[in-house]
RNA sequence: GGCGCGGUACCCAAGCGGCCUAAGGGAAUGGUCUGCAAAACCAUCAUUCGUCGGUUCGAAUCCGACCCGCGCCUCCA
């Protein structure tokens, strides 16, 4: 098998993937602040992350996946107020739509979810940890990290600090710091705000501790993998090796993976373009879940991904072969018997899948050696030369290719219904299509195909695709 | 200005020195199959890889310059 390659920001380059401990890998990722419903790109992230884990997984690593809920800072503690609710009663609603949207892209849920407001007297330990080494000093309250203390400042995300000292920019933080690029480790609560009382005075965390505090209570000083998007690069994560690694002395995480953004007819999403987009905005349109998962999930996470309606047209195609082939699989009927040659092919496109994964997730490559197989396969079945004894192996590749990609499922109609979305044909049952099929099969009999179209028409007009087999049964889906 | 992605067919996208007269998918057009469909298959769809130079026996792939798109450089995935 192939090594992992995956591509370190903070060497800039492919590096062989090799955890601390053999077989063992611990990841953290950064997950949402849960301020507001998160749209499509942060989706993108999340579904980069958890084909990460998925493909680790495969690979037999035995994965402890850490990812964390933002649950207080400066925008919740706004809106909160603005809401006239606490902290945790105005978030957790948003808590809540992410993992039902989690579970609607099957998102797979981490070892741990876990929310920064359970894990105040973790950070305040790491505060307190730093300031006896004294990286940090107080002002007003607040307490922030010294980053002229830390020499290795900007070696993730490159940044240069000589000429941008304090006063190279206009600091508009309302408070007192030594440096301009000094952040926060603890702030001063301000009148009315909520804050937490603790061993450091009274407060909240700045955004950055959070991160380190809980990876390392749950994954050790130093980490195997670290991701988030590319955005937060700098400063999030350098804050976080500068407060990790300071109060540890060793690394903090040995690869960093950063996944690229995503981009709405080639310009930033965002609410005054008009093109930000949420989950449940695109399943009101009528665009499936494994559609919108495929479409983030096809182009590979260092690229930037122009999300385009048309991309989600061309992911809902790729869905409908890859499922029509599995049905294929599953239901026809093929001589007995064994190909060597196809068996080959399987082989093959076993080889070209991984290797496309290990080759920093590559999972363009992936999918077309999904694609290629379905491709060959498809042309033996036609020409009766795939027999029942290639049936299995092509179905063990299947089920191979969804353990990372997890689409075939086709429980798309059922998801929305949880959400609340009706699915277009929600009014016929399966026994009502069942009746109408029969009722057509019985005029085709009878040589009446006028009456048979009508009746596949009435039913495509509900979503109901048909299909005749040579055996003369008739298979249906719903579209 | 600094740092970083990227420009490959109508669209998405792989490739990163010879196996490339460039994977894979989507769309389209024609065809096979079908009572008609659907699905599947076949054919057509880039002698060319942003532009111009250079290196090399050989370049989409390396080097240089330029053009264009995008992101980060104050809490945005």
């Amino acid at each position: 098998m192939r090594e992992i390659q995956l591509h370190n920001t903070l060497s800039g380059k492919l590096e062989p993937f090799v955890p601390q401990k053999p077989g063992e890998v611990r990841m953290y990722t950064c997950g949402p602040t849960v301020y507001d419903y998160a749209h499509i790109g942060n989706y993108r992230t999340f579904v980069f992350q958890d084909m990460l884990r998925r493909f680790l997984k495969l690979r037999g690593f035995q994965l402890t996946h850490v990812m964390n809920l933002t649950d207080v800072d400066d925008r919740i503690i706004a809106n909160a107020a603005a809401a006239g609710k606490d902290i945790r009663g105005y978030t957790e609603k948003f808590v809540q739509a992410f993992f039902e949207d989690c579970k609607t892209l099957s998102i797979e849920a981490p070892e741990h979810w876990i929310r920064a407001t359970d894990h105040i007297d973790d950070m305040v330990k790491l505060i307190q940890r730093l300031q006896e080494k004294t990286f940090t000093y107080s002002s007003e309250g607040s307490i922030y990290y010294r980053i002229a203390k830390f020499p290795n400042y900007g070696k993730l995300s490159k940044i240069d600090l000589t000429g941008i000292q304090a006063g190279a920019r206009v600091d508009n933080d309302r408070y007192e710091k030594e440096s301009a690029r000094d952040f926060a480790l603890w702030k001063a609560p301000k009148p009315g705000e909520h804050f937490w009382q603790t061993a450091i005075g009274p407060g909240r965390p700045g955004w950055h501790v959070e991160c380190s505090a809980m990876a390392m209570k749950y994954l050790g000083e130093t980490l195997d993998i670290h991701t988030g998007g590319i955005d937060l690069a700098f400063p999030h994560h350098e804050n976080e090796i500068a407060q990790s690694e300071a109060a540890t002395g060793k690394p903090f995480a040995r690869y960093w993976l950063h996944a690229e953004h995503l981009l709405v007819d080639g310009e930033k999403m965002s609410k005054s373009l008009g093109n930000f987009f949420t989950l449940r905005d695109l399943f009101a349109k009528g665009y499936k879940p494994s559609a919108v998962r495929l479409a983030l999930a096809s182009v590979p996470y260092r690229k930037q991904l122009n999300f385009t309606f048309n991309s989600l047209r061309q992911a809902a195609s790729g869905i409908e072969r890859l499922r029509n082939f599995a049905d294929r699989l599953q239901q026809g009927k093929f001589p007995a018997g064994k190909t060597e040659g196809m068996a080959a092919r399987i082989v093959q496109a076993e080889q070209e899948f991984d290797e496309g994964l290990a080759d920093d997730l590559n999972t363009a490559r992936a999918l077309a050696a999904a694609h290629e197989l379905m491709r060959v396969a498809n042309v033996a079945m036609d020409k009766d030369e795939f027999l029942q004894g290639d049936v299995a192996p092509a179905r063990q590749f299947l089920a191979t290719f969804d353990k990372v990609f997890a689409v075939l499922e086709d429980n798309d109609a059922q998801k929305l219904q949880a959400l609340g979305y009706d699915s277009v044909q929600a009014g016929l049952s399966d026994v009502e299509i069942e009746k109408l099929i029969a009722d057509r099969t019985a005029a085709k009999k009878m040589r009446d195909f006028a009456a048979a179209d009508r009746i596949r028409k009435e039913l495509a007009e509900r979503g109901i695709i048909l299909e005749d087999t040579k055996d003369g049964t008739v298979r249906w889906k719903r579209k």
